[in-house]
This record gives C-alpha cells, structure tokens and sequence, in this order.
DNA sequence: CATCTAATGTCAGAGACTGTCATCACCTAG
DNA sequence: CTAGGTGATGACAGTCTCTGACATTAGATG
C-alpha cells in the first residue's frame, strides 16, 4: 500500500485537469500541478514522460481494449468490419465518463501541443489495430487501411458523442460514421 | 534586398538538416544550428516558432496545392476523387525533391516529437481538404470522411513511394493505395 | 532490531523558448 | 550628401521543461 499519502498518480492527473481547466494549458507548471498534488516537481517528471503526458493516462487501456475485440471478432467480419469492432470496444470504455471525456477534450482542443499528443496516440492505436488485422490473417496494405479508416471513423464519432447531448451510445454514432464512409465509394 | 547574408532562413534550414542527419535531432541544440548558419539563436526562433519546425517549413505550400487541385477537379468528380485529385497534386510537388525526401523522412522517423509534428500538419491537409470540398458543395460527414480517407491515401502512398527505389510516379502509388481502399467495403 | 526496497525529496544544470532593448544595414526624403 | 525611417539582427536576462545524481523516508522482511 502507500507509504505516503496512496495514489499519487491519480491526484497529479485529477490537479492537473483542474488547473488547465482554471487556467489553461501553457499557464500552469508542472511544478503548480505537482504542489496541488502535494509532491514535488521532481516526482510528477518520474510518472509522467512530460507535462502533456498527464492528460493521456488512459489511452494504453483503450489500445488494449481494440487489439483484443479486433482478434476476439466473429471469423467472417472483413478487415473493416473487424477493425471497426475494435473502436467500438474502445468507445465502450468511455461510454460510463462521458463528462470527464468533455472536460477533457476541452482542454485539448485549445491547445495545439495536446491536439499532437493526440494524434500521436491515435497514430498508436492504428499502428495496434493493424497489427490485429495481421494476426486475423489480414495482409498488407489491407491491415494498414481498414486499421486507419477505422480509427478516422472512431476520430468523427467521438467528436459527434462529445457534441451531441443526446444520450445516443458510442457505437450508435461508429454506425452511422462507418455507413457514411462506406457511401463513399 | 538582404542587408546581412542572404537567405538566413534557408541557411538555418539546411544546416538544421545537416546536422539532424549527423548527430540526430535531440542531440542537436538550436544554438548548433544558429551557428552553423551564422547567425544567433535568437534569430533562429524568430524565424521558426519551435526547433520542429525548421523541418516543416514546406507544408503551407502542400496545403495550398491540395486545396487549388480539390476545388479545379472535374465537375463530376466523386467527393473522393476529388480529395485524391488534391492529394496527387501534392505529392508532384515532392516529385523533383525526392533525396531531399528521403534524408527528411528518415530524420522525422528517428524521432517521436517529430512524428508527432508530422501528424499534426496531415491533420491540417485533412481540415484543408474537408474546406476545399465544402467549397464544392460536399456535405458534412462525406466531406470529413472523404478528407480523411485522401489522407491516408496520401500518408501511405508517400511511405511507398519513398521505401521503393523503382523510380515509379507519386501518383502511381497514389492510384494503388486508392483501389485498396476501395477494395474494402 | 538490522536491513532492504520502492517511492519521494533535494539540488544542480542543460536546453527550449520569450521579452526587451540596442544596433546595424539599407532605403528614402529633403 | 545627410537625416531619419525601417526591418532584421545581436545581446542578455529570465522562466520553464526535463534530467542526472544522491540523500531520505516509510514500510516490508527476516
């Protein structure tokens, strides 16, 4: 258990969602974040490889999350279709925090040097969601394809479940992205 | 006309590449690169707003041609065709640079942060894109997604085209990576 | 009680950027 | 030909991010 105060990983993330919420971004210090989470600078660089980091805790969960909906897929699915199965596991484990996912994507909307952490992360779980695809059998550039369009149908639908209030689920708007993508050609 | 040495911007530029290619990115300082130009580090960060950017100089330009393609596509262009049509078009302005290419797409794979700027700026190609085609009177989603999926295209067409030595056209692999796309729904 | 270990604290320092003010090289008006 | 005017650069101080090295602490273990 904790021989100091426990969790000092989740108070450094909850403080440092407050202050860029209060403030801003390029306005607190990794040093404000760690005072508020009562430690020092110094501890808040050893969890966390740099101060955007704090914000993007989750994303190795949702990276798991696809890899194995994707393999776990029913065996005829196509690439897309598994690919797709793969988001919408993810969507489903932010489907109970929608708020947090608002405060959140606020913040990084406003702030270009977060928008490319994201990018990087999704750029990740393409990366993972082909490798997926390949261990389904999947072969290049198919794996490689259906793995970015379906994270570019994750990318819209969870820019439509932030926007939207309407209660609707996750994968009700994977569906409706995905159908749309598919009109396209 | 230049009151000092001419060019500093492309100096810095150069030298920025030089030395990324000799000691890696990281281990270059922005004060290494300012002194190879000739000029301060002061000068350095007024023309490029990070140490990044010195290697991203170029991407306006991309941008700018994507658009200009997309918006003169034939009228009877699908949304996607007119998006590939875009993307062609930037990938023949590298045509003529491609050993410039080359030494800068190995650069940017040595290094996370560089990757991270990468995808930022084929973020900005996408949202580019989704306008000019707006300009054509696509709606939304088909404009996001048709902008996205082009993208792609664009992302792993230039991977191939840099990884083959065939001497085969940029919008050779374009077309290939295309008709894969399509061969997915 | 002695020891071991994981997490933290302390301190010093390099490097990325920014603000401010002086300086310089060329251009133009008079 | 000389007196500004202008835009780019130099000089310098300072903040913040991030890292390495070493000491300290609280609990587990024997």
């Amino acid at each position: 258990m904790g021989r100091w105060e426990p969790d000092a990983q989740g108070r450094m993330i909850r403080a440092a969602l407050e202050l860029f919420a209060e403030r801003g971004f390029e306005e607190t210090t990794a040093g404000d974040i760690a005072a508020r989470a009562g430690v020092t600078e110094r501890t808040f660089f050893r969890h966390f490889t740099d101060k955007r980091e704090v914000l993007f805790d989750g994303s190795a969960t949702l990276q798991g999350a696809t890899y194995d909906a994707i393999v776990a897929a029913p065996a005829g699915s196509s690439p897309l279709d598994a690919a797709l199965a793969g988001v919408v596991a993810a969507g489903g484990l932010l489907e109970d925090r929608r708020d947090h996912a608002v405060r959140r994507s606020k913040i990084i909307a406003a702030n270009p040097s977060l928008q490319e952490r994201e990018l990087l992360k999704l750029a990740a779980m393409t990366e993972t969601a082909a490798e997926a695809l390949h261990e389904r059998g999947v072969g290049e550039p198919a794996a490689t394809l259906a793995a970015h369009s379906a994270v570019t149908v994750f990318h819209v639908a969870f820019a439509q479940w932030i926007a939207a209030d309407d209660g609707a689920a996750f994968a009700t708007h994977v569906a409706e992205s995905a159908e749309a993508l598919r009109a396209l050609s």
